[in-house]
RNA sequence: GCCGAUGUAGCUCAAUUGGCAGAGCAACGGAUUUGUAAUCCGUAGGUUUGGGGUUCGAUUCCCCACAUCGGCUCCA
C-alpha cells in the first residue's frame, strides 16, 4: 500500500505497482487520453513509469509547455527514424526540442534536398499512422557502446564513450529504431501527428568549426492541427513583415552588390524615418543634460593599441590602412575618441558627471555568411554615449540612463523588458571594492525602476559590471538593444584624470551606453514591429492628398501645402488616375493618412480623411484634421 | 569563414536534351476626368551577378569570384 500525491494535494492509495498513465487513468478519463508523461517527484518520466511508493505525480498533458516540448523532441526522434529507413547510410547525432519545434543533426553522404524533405516528411506519416510503441529500456554504458558501434552509429558511440563508465544509460526504440536519450517520450508513434518539416542546414558536430559539418534538418510541431496551422500562419506573417522584404517595397533602404555586403544605403523615405528618430534622441538628450560630439571615422591604429581593442577585437576590424608611412584604422568603436576630447583639458571634480553622446557610424569586419539585413551589417551607427564621472555618482547616473532608456524604448511602443545585470568575471580590472560598489549601484537603480532582473553572475566584461535591456516586439520575438556598462579599464589605459576637492589627481570612472543600439538594427526592428504601418510621427509620408478629377487640384494643392507648413510630411497624388486606384497605392506604401478631395471638398474647404484603419471619416474641415495630425505627431502617439 | 541553396528587365517569375531570352506589375506615351484597394491602348526596357573555360552555338554544362537566402548557442 502507497499513496501518490496530486500537484492539487489531493492523495491516491495503490494495493499494486501502477503505471504514471494508470494513474492518470484513475484520476479521469479525459485526463488519460490528453496524458503523454508525467513528473514524479520533480522528475519527468514517460507513461509506463511504474511507481511502487509513496510520491507526488503529476500528469503532463500535450497542451502544457512541458508536454510540447515531449512532442518536439519525441518527433525529432520520428523524424530520425524515419531518416534512416530512407537513408540507412546517415548516422544519426542529436535531435533536441528548440523554441517551437526539434532538429536533428545527421551524417550523410550526400546533403538532403527540399525533395528529400519532403520524402522524410512523408514517411514520418506512415510511421506515425503505424503507431509503433516507442519503448524505453536501460542498459550499463559498456554495452550501449558497443550496440552502437555495433549499428555504425559512431557519433552515438563517442556521446556514451564520454560518459563515465559503469554508468546505467536510457535507450528508447520504436519499431527498428534505436536512440540513446533521456526522455521522456510518448507512448507511441501515433500521437505524433501535428509537424512539418522546414529546412536543412549544415551545423558542425558538437558546435565547433573545427569538426565535421552535419546536416541539420528542422522541423515544427505541436499538440495539434490547428496549433501547427496558427503557427505556420505566424511564420507566413514574420514574412510579410520581413524588413529585407518591406525595406524594398516602401523604399526605405537597399544593400548594394556594387558597395559591397553588410554595408546600408538609405533612401529618402527611409531616411524620413531615421530623421525622425534622431530628432527625437536629440531633444530627450538635451532634456537629459547631454552634449554632443562629433568625432572622426578614422584614426591612428596607435589609439586603438592604447585602447586594447586591437588585441581584444582583432578579429572583428577590418585591416588597417597606410597612411604617410603611419596606419590607420576605421572606428570600430567611438569610446577613445571620447577619451581625447576629455584628455584634450584638465578636468575638475566640479565638471562631473559630463555626458557625451555621439551617432557615431562604427565598422566591424563580420563573417560574409553572417550578414543579413539590417540586423547584421558591417557599417553602423551607434547611439552611443560616455559619461564620466566619480564613483559616488554612479547610482544616479545609472538610473537616469535607465529612466531615459525606458521612456524611449516606449515611445517606439516597446512596454516590455527582460533586464539582465551581468557581474564580475574571474578574470578582471579594477579592486573588488570598486567593483561591489559599482554593481550594488547598478542594482539599486534597478530597483528604484521597481523592474525585475536576471542576474548573469560572472557574465560580465573583464572591465565592469553592465545592464543589458531587451524588448519584446509585437510577434512576441526578443531584441537586446539597450546597454549600459561600466568601464574601470579605459580610463587606466589612457590615464584620463580629474583635480579632486584634494587638489590630486584622481581617476574618473566612465560608464558607455546605447539604448537603440544600432541605429540600423533598430529600424530594422521597428520595421517589423510595426509591419511598415509607422505610427503617425515616425512614417515617412503622414499624408497623402488624393485628387477625384484634375478640378479638385487648386485645393488639393492648398491642403498640402498647409499640412506641410504645420510641419507634417505631406505629399498631393494629382494624377488623371481613378481615386481607388490612387486608394490602393497608397494603402500599400502604408500610408498613415489619405486625404480624398473632390468637388465637395473644395466648395467647403475640407477634405474626407481616411486613416490606417481604412475607414472612410467623411467630410472634415481642414482645420480640424491638421490640428489633429499635429497633436497626434507632436505626442507620438503609437 | 564553413555547409547547402539561389542569382534572368526596377519587382515577382518563365524559357524543351545546349539552338532567335518572355510574361505580369512598375516606368514612359496616348486616350479616359473618374467619389474610397488595380480604366483601356501602346512604347521602351537585357553584357541572363562578374570573370574564365568546354562547344559550331551557353541563361542552360564546368571552374573561379562576388552577392543574397537558410543555418552553424540552445545538455545524449
Amino acid at each position: 500500500m502507497f499513496e501518490v500525491t496530486l500537484p492539487d494535494g489531493t492523495g491516491r492509495r495503490f494495493d499494486q505497482p501502477v503505471t504514471v498513465g494508470e494513474v492518470a487513468a484513475a484520476i479521469g478519463p479525459g485526463l488519460a487520453k490528453a496524458a503523454i508523461a508525467g513528473r514524479v517527484d520533480g522528475r519527468m518520466v514517460d507513461l509506463g513509469t511504474r511507481i511502487d511508493r509513496d510520491c507526488q505525480v503529476a500528469i503532463i498533458t500535450m497542451q502544457s509547455p512541458e508536454g510540447l516540448e515531449i512532442i518536439r523532441h519525441s518527433t525529432s526522434h520520428l523524424m530520425a527514424q524515419a531518416v534512416k529507413e530512407l537513408f540507412p547510410g546517415a548516422q544519426v547525432t542529436i535531435g533536441p526540442a528548440v523554441e517551437n519545434g526539434f532538429y536533428y543533426d545527421f551524417d550523410y553522404e550526400r546533403p538532403f534536398t527540399t525533395d528529400d524533405l519532403g520524402a522524410i516528411e512523408e514517411k514520418m506519416r506512415q510511421i506515425s499512422d503505424r503507431n509503433e510503441t516507442i519503448g524505453r529500456r536501460e542498459m550499463a554504458r559498456d554495452e550501449a557502446l558497443a550496440l552502437f558501434k555495433g549499428m555504425g552509429e559512431h557519433y552515438k558511440g563517442e556521446i556514451i564513450g564520454a560518459i563515465d563508465a559503469g554508468q546505467t544509460l536510457s535507450l528508447y526504440s520504436q519499431g527498428d529504431f534505436v536512440d540513446l536519450c533521456r526522455g521522456p517520450h510518448v507512448p507511441s508513434t501515433g500521437y505524433l501527428k501535428a509537424f512539418k518539416l522546414l529546412s536543412v542546414a549544415g551545423a558542425y558536430w558538437r558546435g565547433n568549426a573545427a569538426n565535421k559539418q552535419l546536416q541539420r534538418i528542422y522541423g515544427t510541431a505541436w499538440a495539434d492541427a490547428k496549433s501547427l496551422k496558427s503557427y505556420l500562419h505566424m511564420l507566413e506573417e514574420s514574412e510579410k513583415r520581413d524588413h529585407r522584404r518591406l525595406g524594398r517595397e516602401l523604399d526605405l533602404f537597399s544593400i548594394q552588390e556594387a558597395a559591397g555586403g553588410g554595408l546600408v544605403f538609405w533612401h529618402p523615405m527611409g531616411s524620413r524615418v531615421r530623421q525622425a528618430i534622431e530628432g527625437y534622441w536629440k531633444e530627450t538628450h538635451i532634456a537629459a543634460g547631454y552634449e554632443f560630439l562629433y568625432t572622426p571615422h578614422m584614426a591612428n591604429l596607435e589609439l586603438w593599441r592604447t585602447s586594447g581593442h586591437l588585441d581584444f577585437y582583432h578579429d572583428s576590424m577590418f585591416n588597417p590602412m597606410h597612411v604617410d608611412e603611419q596606419e590607420y584604422q576605421i572606428r570600430p568603436m567611438n569610446c577613445p575618441f571620447h577619451i581625447l576630447v576629455y584628455q584634450s583639458k584638465m578636468h575638475s571634480h566640479r565638471d562631473f558627471p559630463i555626458r557625451w553622446a555621439e551617432l557615431g557610424t562604427v565598422y566591424r569586419y563580420e563573417l560574409s555568411g553572417a550578414l543579413h539585413g539590417l540586423f547584421r551589417v558591417r557599417g553602423f551607427t551607434q547611439d552611443d554615449a560616455h559619461i564620466f564621472c566619480r564613483e559616488e555618482q554612479i547610482e544616479d547616473e545609472i538610473t537616469a540612463i535607465l529612466d531615459l532608456t525606458l521612456a524611449m524604448l516606449g515611445t517606439f511602443g516597446f512596454k516590455e523588458f527582460d533586464i539582465f545585470l551581468s557581474t564580475r568575471p574571474e578574470k578582471s580590472v579594477g579592486s573588488t571594492e570598486i567593483w561591489d560598489q559599482a554593481t550594488g549601484a547598478l542594482v539599486n537603480a534597478i530597483k528604484k525602476h521597481h523592474l525585475d532582473f536576471v542576474e548573469d553572475k560572472g557574465g560580465g566584461a573583464f572591465y565592469g559590471p553592465k545592464i543589458d535591456v531587451k524588448i519584446t516586439d509585437c510577434l512576441g520575438r526578443k531584441w537586446q538593444c539597450s546597454t549600459i556598462q561600466l568601464d574601470f579599464n579605459l580610463p587606466e589605459r589612457f590615464d584620463i584624470t580629474y583635480i579632486g576637492e584634494d587638489g590630486g589627481k584622481h581617476r574618473p570612472i566612465m560608464i558607455h551606453r546605447a539604448l537603440m543600439g544600432s541605429l540600423e538594427r533598430f529600424f530594422g526592428i521597428l520595421v517589423e514591429h510595426y509591419a511598415g504601418r509607422f505610427p503617425l510621427w515616425l512614417a515617412p509620408v503622414q499624408a497623402v492628398v488624393l485628387t477625384i478629377t484634375d478640378a479638385s487640384r487648386p485645393w488639393a494643392v492648398e491642403v498640402r501645402d498647409r499640412l506641410r507648413a504645420a510641419g507634417l510630411r505631406a505629399e498631393a497624388d494629382l494624377r488623371n488616375e481613378k481615386i481607388g486606384y490612387k486608394i490602393r497605392e497608397h494603402t500599400l506604401k502604408k500610408v498613415p493618412w489619405l486625404l480624398i478631395v473632390g468637388d465637395r471638398e473644395q466648395e467647403q474647404r475640407a477634405v474626407s480623411p481616411r486613416d490606417a484603419s481604412g475607414k472612410d471619416l467623411g467630410l472634415q474641415s481642414l482645420d480640424s484634421l491638421v490640428e489633429k495630425l499635429v497633436l497626434h505627431a507632436r505626442e507620438r502617439r503609437t
